[in-house]
Order: C-alpha cells, then sequence, then structure tokens
DNA sequence: GTCTATACGCGGATAGAC
DNA sequence: GTCTATCCGCGTATAGAC
C-alpha cells in the first residue's frame, strides 16, 4: 500500500480510520489485494471493506457497484507491453512465453480474477474493448493474406485458450508439461494464424 | 448421461405434486432445463425446485448441492460423437465445424453452463477428466511425433478459447466473420498441433 | 460530504417437526 | 420423505449521525 498517510506498518492500517478521500484510496488498494488474491468472486464486498478498515455500504457509495469497483482498479490489460513489437514471424512462440514467464504470476491473477468477472456485461464489454485495442489495432495492419482483424482476433481467442487450461482448468497434462516444448509447439499454432506457411496449397 | 427412467414428457409436471422417487426425476428435468436455458449462476436452486413443483429444501436434500445436482444433471460431454474417426488430416477443421454448426444449439448452452461452473472443483475435474476420455485418449495414439499426449490437450484447448470467444465473450469480429472463413483459418491452426507439417510427411 | 447503522431481497444449505 | 422454519453470507440501498 504505497499511498499511506503517514502510518508505519501499511499492513495493519485496518485499525485506524483514515479521513476524507484516503478512504477511497484505501479500498482501492485493498480491493487490489484481493481481487488478484481471491479472484471476483472470491473477493466479497464486506471482505474488501474489512481490509480497508471501511464500512461495506461505503463501497458501493464511492464506486456505485463491486463491478465498477473491479473494472476501476483491477488492470485489464494483462501488460503484454512490447511483445508484439518484435519481429512478426516469431510473435506466436513470444506471446506465449510472455504468459507462461513464471516470474510473472501477476499475470495468473489477474487473468483469473478477469476470466470469473467476465459474465458481467461491463467487464465483458472491457475484455472485448481491450482485445481490439491492444492486439487486433497494432498487429492486423501488419499481417498479410486476407481477414487480418479476424485471424488476430483468433489467435487472441488461441492465446486465451491456453492460459484457461493451464490457470483455471490447471490440466495436468499441461502443467505437467516442460515450458519450452509447449511455447514452441503452441506458439507455432498462433504463428500460422497471423502468418500463414507459404506453402501454395492453402485455398 | 440422461439416464432415463421410462418418464414421458414431464415438462407440465410441475402442477402436480409427485409423490415418492418420482420428484427426484422431476427436479432432474428442471434442472436440466433451466441450467441449459439460464446457465450454471442463472439458474438458482429455487427456482429449479418451483420449476419442478417442490420445495427448494428437497432438492438439496436429494442431491446433497447445486453442483452435484449439476454434475448429475448436466451432460459433460459436448456431444462429439464421430468427429474424431474420420481422417486424421482433417480432423481439426472438422472439430471447428461441429462446434459451429448453427443446427446444434444445445452445445452453445451446455457450454456456457459448463464455463460459469467451472470454478467449482468437482465440475473442473471432471472436465479434465472428459478431455482426456474423450480426446486424449482416442487420438493421441494416432499422432506422429513427439508429445502426442501434449499436442492434443493443446488442441483440446484451442477448441476452448474459440468457444470462450464465441459464447461467453461474444466477440464481435469473431461472430460477424463468416464460418466458413473462421472453419478454415482456426481449422489449420489446430492441424498444425496434431499434424505439425501439412504438406512433406504424409501418414 | 463523509461515514455508520440498519435493513432488504437474494443465494445455497441445514435442522427438525410432521 | 416431505415441508416449515431458519441460518449465514452475499450485493446493495437508505436514513441519519457527525
Amino acid at each position: 500500500m504505497p499511498y499511506g498517510c503517514a502510518v508505519t506498518k501499511t499492513s495493519d492500517a485496518r485499525r485506524l480510520r483514515p479521513a476524507g478521500l484516503a478512504t477511497r484510496t484505501a479500498i482501492e488498494d485493498a480491493a487490489r489485494a484481493l481481487f488478484a488474491e481471491r479472484g471476483f468472486d472470491g473477493a466479497s464486498v464486506r471482505a474488501i471493506a474489512a481490509e480497508a478498515g471501511v464500512d461495506p455500504a461505503l463501497v458501493i457509495r464511492h464506486f456505485g457497484s463491486k463491478e465498477a469497483l473491479f473494472l476501476r482498479t483491477v488492470d485489464t490489460s494483462l501488460g503484454i507491453g512490447t511483445v508484439l513489437d518484435g519481429p512478426l514471424e516469431t510473435v506466436g512462440r513470444r506471446l506465449v512465453a510472455y504468459f507462461l514467464d513464471p516470474r510473472r504470476p501477476v499475470i495468473r491473477q489477474r487473468y483469473v480474477a478477469l476470466a470469473q468477472a467476465a459474465h458481467h456485461d461491463q467487464v465483458r464489454e472491457e475484455m472485448i474493448r481491450h482485445t481490439a485495442e491492444t492486439y487486433v489495432a497494432p498487429l492486423a495492419p501488419r499481417l498479410p493474406g486476407p481477414h487480418p482483424e479476424l485471424r488476430v482476433a483468433l489467435a487472441v481467442a488461441q492465446l486465451g485458450g491456453l492460459l484457461n487450461l493451464l490457470f483455471l482448468q490447471r490440466d495436468p497434462i499441461v502443467t505437467a508439461a516442460e515450458p519450452e516444448v509447449v511455447i514452441a509447439t503452441y506458439g507455432d499454432a498462433i504463428q500460422r494464424l497471423l502468418t500463414p506457411v507459404p506453402t501454395d496449397e492453402d485455398a
């Protein structure tokens, strides 16, 4: 909690009552932590309020709804960063490698929280918007061949399928596999959507 | 999975009070209908009980939990049938075509219900088991190359990614696309996981 | 304006009387 | 076996104290 109001151990900040606008940031910090830790369904409004040291009604009063609080606190982007900037021919493997990197546990947490909240309309629309903005817009103009937007959207869908199996379903076969094999195999399948193999028998 | 108990169509069974063991089947029929219609979260135990014409407490008393009722009534298989039996070289496109077939709206309903219930451990394990039994077991022995089980599991993940984007996220780009294009493009990407080199070595 | 207290209507699940 | 009554937790709303 970097936004402490001149208090020593911020972890025990739930005891004192922060005044003024500091409660907003206290709620936001607690929401960020609990959404990441327990997911959307697992983090109740009451638990967030308790962690922030405020009344549960304040959470709704300040943010309108749990869904709005989620959208305001949790970064819907998964921090893809500069992965798409490199050469187009290897972007498939780089994408998979990015999400499989064990030094990025936040990605796993965010994905689980997002997937759990996806049945709320505003969150769903935000994910669609994010896909269009982060992946389709920068990548589609660089793609050769027909239907570039569709193919980027399908590549994102394919990427989501892997995250789903790994982080939500936790399939033992894929979980136990060596990451390099998954990166090469699955990355090349994604690559096929973006830069189809230059054989001439595609119709 | 739907083991019929020699009962006719009990759609109007909500009016009369079934006695004895008939209540079980009434609850099961109502659960099947409502889970398909509204999904796991949308179909409450109280609504299922009302549809079946019984007390809500009976539902839990007979089946133990909502999750157990779901597992007993909803067919966790998506009815893949004989799609995997054909030639290995085109199974990718056939899989996508099967799930995109507009004459199969039940598939869409079942997938939505399953995905919504996937955060329950027993449902999650059932999905893992189903993947292993329905896809990995029959397909992996037929695959050339290394890591056949992993590659089938990844293909299932990829398929799930498409269903997710289509049925849950309802991405406008993919939804608006022509089905034949999606079948060919995405099917070939799946195919790459199963038979890696498309032109060179034929089985 | 900010916060507290209380409460409504939902959800799944349980105990115990008929 | 069936139902009545109830419990606890959820998201949310509101009246009113500071």
